[in-house]
DNA sequence: TTATACCTGACTAAAATAGTAAGAATAGGG
DNA sequence: CCCTATTCTTACTATTTTAGTCAGGTATAA
């Protein structure tokens, strides 16, 4: 049940960018500061822009920025965006059996605590933390 | 963040021990009324056993049962059992940068939620469902 | 027009997962 | 005492997922 380093990569970009959300900042500016992986993280990016998180900028002093303030983006969503999901479950809301499903009620109580845990918490509430490797 | 299939096998096999806890079980029952692979099962048992959470009988009408009652087994000590911990964090506990680390911050309150939510949860309360393949 | 940076997709190496297989140890029944 | 059913232990293998790399294309500021 672990998370993945690449969701780890996205989790501190993105408290990294609320620190100065008001720049555009680089990928390989993030990278080094961050030290995570160039390539790797501009494939995250490249995500967590499609899932509407980010803005970016092409060209020269290109880079991306917060499309939301960091008040109102929870850690829950990029969790989420990079993760595909917060549940546990290995199969699908679609399940046909999920009916009394001894596993699947215990999974959705786990999905329930943990989505009610991270929507709580913003990416303003992070930026004083350190970030590391 | 998706739970393993080894994880799963085993929370169906306590459960269905926990149906009937006051009998002896078979490796080989459990696994064709669960429809789960016999030999892949035999080492969760062994891991569970180990765990302390299982009394195995061995020879002939051996097999397994619960060491304590289903109304005294929480499913979080199972799971913890069979993932090894209910953290989702990629560093372990004795992690230097802890202090201040803004992942491991987030990563830890999730492991809070899960384990307040799994240790409410008894195996007694799962013997009514069904176990799904 | 050129350098900078994002964008895209294909590729690869390593690690984790999901099993299999083989045999040793133990105990009950004839 | 022997046969058989069962757990126990270890080693091996195939598949899938993860964590990255690489090569090239596209937009844009200067
Ligand atoms: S097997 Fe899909 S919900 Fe139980
Ligand atoms: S890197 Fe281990 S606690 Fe942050």
């Amino acid at each position: 049940m672990r998370v993945s380093q690449r969701t780890e990569y996205g989790v501190r970009a993105m408290i990294a960018l609320a620190r100065d959300f008001d720049e555009v900042i680089s990928i390989k500016e993030l990278a080094e500061r961050e030290s995570m992986p160039e390539t790797f993280l501009e494939q995250i990016m490249s995500d967590l822009r499609k899932a509407g998180l980010l803005k970016s900028v092409r060209g020269p002093n290109g880079g991306f920025r917060l499309k939301d303030a960091p008040s109102e983006i929870t850690i829950g969503r990029v969790i989420a965006t990079l993760e595909g999901s917060l549940s546990p479950a290995r199969c699908g809301s679609d399940c046909s059996k999920q009916d009394g499903c001894s596993t699947r009620s215990v999974l959705d109580r786990i999905e329930r605590a943990i989505t009610e845990t991270l929507d709580g918490i913003y990416l303003k509430d992070l930026v004083g933390d350190l970030a590391h490797e």
